[in-house]
DNA sequence: GCAATTCCTGACCGTTTGGTCAGGAATTTC
DNA sequence: GAAATTCCTGACCAAACGGTCAGGAATTGC
């Protein structure tokens, strides 16, 4: 693996840890095991670092909110699809998930941050379209945002026990569960 | 209202806001409209000013959780208490709960986020021993940090629109809803 | 009224941070 | 094998940080 590679992993997985301000270029530059000055040879500044290792799994979060936006509002089949894909994104984008919704209000500085926070406003209001009354907004809000707060501190929640693909498959149950059935005394 | 209190409630919020590594005390200092050395002046180091503002919430989480230890685990009773007193709980100290939730690693700092953690272990012990199986724990674990995370991230989800009264019974409803039934075929 | 105490602040300091730069290794190209 | 290019680094810098301190205002107690 490249130097370039490493050093974006090592970047990310520390952001994932400290939260983006507490990670510094040198503790970053330490874990990678290469001086301050490499890392900002291959990124100018801090900020494109951070850009760069957000990159690939915003790129794969804007192909899963287009296709929401592509469905016709409202049909139980496009909730089934949206459940498989978010599950799937999450667990192979847990640590960018974890920076992302830790740090939404560093968007001046970091554009890719401003990006995330755009994406969620759009998925929000995709979310918002395929749900009737504010309940089932409350809902779906909800559920998204705790299957993906779990498994960013699936730690302190002591779920850790699950391997991967059990986790996926829990993901699944209990998002499918708690979006898809309403029980009947529950109305808007 | 006293000044010391003016920069603690200014404190947290901001704290909430940007984060506690990114929030300076010179931030405090110009949202509270005071001088920097008069922050230090009531709190001695940036971890007590952290320290004093969380504390009242934690306390308050620390009732809670007691709480649900004292009941006899399994029972459908103890589940509607804690949906209740939970959502109560979240909806009066959500700033707090922002900060608590979104900095988990700097506990060697400041204590009272190694305070936080450690209740939100006895908080997952306590919810483990509510549950049967996994997909249940995980139901749970969904379904308590889905709550935490929606009020936190509200003004992302779109679910702002409704009035703290409303979110407190909706929240209520949801939860209950996602912890209370189960759909017939989810077996564990 | 005045002394004591509490409250508040500007000026200052050592440390750490993000970022620059000149120059040395390593690799590639011919 | 030498020239050119890419890669990597120690040394350095200005800015910002948390925190100290001496001293001035405001308040209290008598």
């Amino acid at each position: 693996m490249s130097q370039r590679e490493t050093i974006l992993q090592v970047a990310l997985r520390r952001f994932a840890h400290q939260g983006i301000a507490a990670t510094t270029i040198q503790d970053v530059a330490d874990h990678a095991h290469v001086a301050k000055a490499s890392v900002l040879y291959h990124f100018s500044s801090k900020a494109e670092l951070v850009n760069h290792a957000l990159t690939p799994s915003l790129d794969a979060l804007e192909v899963l909110i287009s296709g929401m936006e592509d469905h016709t509002p409202g049909s139980p089949r496009m909730r089934e699809d949206f459940i498989r894909s978010f599950v799937d994104f999450l667990v192979d984008h847990r640590l960018a998930t974890h920076v992302v919704v830790s740090h939404p209000y560093l968007t001046d500085d970091i554009s890719s941050l401003g990006r995330a926070q755009v994406m969620m406003g759009r998925m929000a209001q995709a979310v918002s379209e395929q749900t009737t009354g504010e309940t089932d907004r409350l809902r779906f809000g909800v559920a998204v945002s705790g299957a993906t707060y779990a498994l960013v501190s699936s730690g302190m929640l002591g779920i850790e026990t699950l391997d991967e693909e059990n986790l996926r498959e829990g993901l699944h149950t209990v998002l499918s569960d708690m979006m898809l059935s309403r029980s009947p005394e529950v109305t808007d």
